[in-house]
RNA sequence: CGCGGGGUAGAGCAGUCUGGAAGCUCGUCGGGCUCAUAACCCGGAGGUCGUAGGUUCAAAUCCUUCCCCCGCAACCA
């Protein structure tokens, strides 16, 4: 062991405020790729994952679910965990901001800093709305007003801590620069250099005292300690670091080599946590790569459309390796790559299920109906018995010779495609070698072989047969980092070891004579699109309306009689029925007749328009997202019908202070609901 | 002028930094083969590299104009 280098990998800590879909179990996925390949090339690695589950989203979706914040925690960190297990991330450690020995640590590292004079009380001083605890800059005030509630502001000031950033910049600035592997892909580092370095950085606030879901600042607990240095910190809590004196361990495995994040958050990972460790005293992490989305396909993900895709569906369709090599071979290295159910297919189709699979199988099949399934090495090459099957006219040099060649040149294009964490190419170049063996079988037609009497051909036939199962045991042992189970299904279907990735230089260690299993296991089976579809179809059931199992129950009980399996079967484009209400709850809305008297378009918006409704004897601007669908010309002069005591809010910059009626169909077409007759502007609706 | 990403064959992408014969996978068409999972192998068709200019012997690549898509920005109140 004290002779292996240490290799410590990370993954952003996963924000525990729901379930994590695919995208976000990508990062995982990828790091775990990374981590095993690490391991297999005689690393001695730590790979560190987990949730990060302070802040006040979680604070205000904990209190909405009716839980404490801890359990709510609790939960969403469990979905998270099982869904990396469930994806097979061979984790090291799987680490929680609500650890108590992280949050000791934190508190530590805050006072340290703070004792050493770059953390320093100062004040924020801005416009302050009482009743929503909320300052606001100058800038983001509407009419002088708080733009969430519309209430009058007043000029306040509040305590904070904040961090000297701008004393580190320059010491950053050079470290990037002369350490050009440090942010990848490169693009990114132009972009923190030139928007946040360069302009130079201003101190960030590290306390809040808006909210209490947090570590407690410990000699002044009204301030809460900023999510992100809590969460950065984990990195090194969690190997070891104290402010104390750290453990071997840390010493051993500190700096990360690796730091994998989600390309939106490539700020705090390389301009702010490098900042922190300088401060610390800490050496600064080697690489951090900003790995792009995973974008859901067919338009934007939501969920009402149902295209928001989860690990553990795909994984129930596909199957768990299938659904890894997806994400890892699909994403490229800089742009954000696409996933679609039907893409999946068509990848499980074409290189899983053609390429390697069909592979696999005709392999161990043959050497089954030829040889009983033993493997003999003969030697004899392809320029001693002319080949049977169809060479290509171009074709001078060996056909062994050339698929020797791939065979050893792979592992090495793999290392270094890895090494430069291509993994999606390295992957691509593993396919490669695949398809290779399968032109090796066309070109050296092993039935045409089979039919000859002599006993150099039936060696030959050997030969061919051998050098397959050499390949694909090659290819099959790159694969493991990425599909561990595929890698070692195959392996063990032909009776092989792993020989090392360091151990193949080589070609020929499969023992001659061996035996293949007699029956051969598809590896993986054609899927039909249609059939996915279904599939698809059924975990989806509410697709085109709304949530699933309660839309049932709901659903039988707002018919009253009908049965139960009807409602389910209810027509997709009927709305989701709702729970029943009483009158009260019907009076608490005022809803009343408003005449539109102005409005324009809202620039910079798709879809809203800017309303000065009358109603009555008051004027309110009211905002709506009809622009699709009404020109401002024509809202002029309309009666409508507005919900008037409903909270005012912000959209776009601008204040919306009520709600204009309208009704929407399946189609999303949106109609204004108008008063049929003539009222007053101002009445009542009951 | 909010920030960012993108527009390359029917689909999904590479190539752009470091100009120098337009490439990959899927689909499609034709052919071959039959060991295998309707698979595998070979070949063809299909692109004015979003638009308009500029620099250059040479531009998908560098510079400028414009158009369009998509994220994000707490834009369906």
């Amino acid at each position: 062991m004290a002779d292996k280098k240490p290799y410590y990998i990370t993954t952003a800590i996963a924000y525990s405020s729901g379930k994590p879909h695919i995208g976000n179990t990508y990062e995982a996925v990828l790091a775990d790729a990374i981590a095993r390949f690490k391991r297999a090339e005689g690393y001695d690695v730590v790979f560190q994952t987990g949730t990060d589950e302070h802040g006040q989203k979680n604070e205000i979706k904990a209190a909405e679910a009716g839980m404490t914040p801890q359990a709510f925690v609790d939960q969403n960190s469990g979905i998270i965990r099982q869904i990396w297990d469930l994806m097979g991330t061979s984790y090291d450690r799987f680490v929680r901001t609500t650890d108590p020995v992280h949050k000791k640590k934190v508190q530590k590292i805050f006072k340290k800093l703070y004792d050493q004079g770059d953390i320093y009380k100062g004040s924020y001083e801005g416009w302050y709305c009482t009743p929503c605890e909320s300052f606001w800059t100058q800038s983001q005030l509407v009419d002088g007003k708080c733009p969430d509630c519309g209430r009058p502001v007043t000029m306040a000031k509040e305590e904070a801590y904040f961090f000297r950033m701008s004393k580190y910049a320059d010491r950053l600035i050079e470290h990037i620069n002369t350490h050009p592997e440090f942010i990848q892909p490169v693009a990114r580092k132009n972009e923190m250099m030139n928007n946040f370095l360069l302009p130079g950085l201003q101190d960030l606030c590290v306390s809040r005292t808006s909210f209490t879901w947090g570590i407690p600042v410990d000699f002044d607990p009204k301030h809460v300690v900023y999510v992100w240095l809590d969460a950065l910190s984990n990195y090194i809590t969690f190997a070891g670091y104290d402010t104390d004196g750290s453990t071997d361990d840390y010493k051993k495995y500190w700096p990360a080599d690796l730091h994998l994040i989600g390309k939106d958050i490539i700020r705090f990972h390389t301009i702010y946590w490098p900042i922190f460790l300088m401060a610390l005293g800490e050496p600064l992490p080697k690489q951090v790569f900003g790995h792009p989305w995973l974008l859901m396909g067919d338009g934007k993900m939501s969920k009402s459309k149902g295209n928001v895709l989860y690990a553990d569906e795909l994984v129930n369709v596909f199957g768990v390796d299938a659904v890894r090599c997806f994400v890892l071979h699909e994403m490229p290295f800089e742009n954000d790559g696409v996933i679609t159910w039907d893409l999946c297919v068509e990848r499980f189709n074409s290189d899983l299920a053609n390429t390697l699979g069909n592979l696999v199988n005709r392999t161990i099949s043959m050497t089954n109906k030829y040889f009983g399934g033993v493997v003999n090495r003969t030697g004899v090459t392809d320029e001693q018995v002319s080949p049977a099957g169809v060479v290509s006219e171009g074709q001078t040099g060996s056909i062994d010779e050339d698929l020797k060649r791939m065979v050893l040149e792979t592992p090495k294009t793999v290392i270094e495609k890895m090494d430069a964490l291509r993994v999606a190419d390295a992957i691509s170049e593993v396919i490669a070698l695949f398809k290779r063996c399968n032109k090796y079988i066309d070109e050296t037609a092993p039935w045409v072989l089979a039919k000859g009497v002599d006993a150099l051909t039936k060696d030959r036939l050997s030969e061919v047969l051998y050098n397959l199962v050499e390949a694909i045991c090659v290819g099959a042992e790159l694969l493991e980092s990425f599909m561990p189970d595929t890698s070692a299904k195959i392996l063990a279907q032909l009776n092989a070891e792993k020989r090392g990735l360091d151990n193949m230089t080589q070609f020929g260690q499969y023992p001659s004579g061996r035996k293949v299993t007699d029956q051969p296991q598809i590896l993986f089976q054609r899927l039909k699109a249609e059939d996915v579809a279904e599939m698809v179809a059924k975990m989806h059931p509410e697709k085109a309306s709304a949530p699933a199992s309660d839309q049932a129950a709901d659903a039988g009980q707002a018919a009253g009689n009908g049965s139960g399996t009807d409602a389910a079967k209810n027509d997709a484009s009927e709305p989701e029925p709702k729970p029943e209400v009483s009158i009260d709850d019907f009076a608490k809305l005022q809803i009343q007749v408003g005449e539109v008297i102005k409005c324009e378009e809202v620039k910079k918006s798709r879809k809203l328009l800017c309303s000065q409704v009358k109603i009555g004897s008051q004027t309110r601007q009211i905002l709506s997202g009809i622009k699709q669908w009404y020109t401002p010309e024509e809202m002029v002069g309309k009666k409508v019908l507005v919900i008037t005591n409903l909270k005012p809010a912000k959209l776009a910059g601008m204040m919306s202070e009520g709600m204009i009626l309208c009704a929407e169909d399946a189609q999303g077409r949106l109609s204004l609901v108008r008063p049929e007759g003539e009222v007053d502007s101002g009445a009542e609706v009951r």
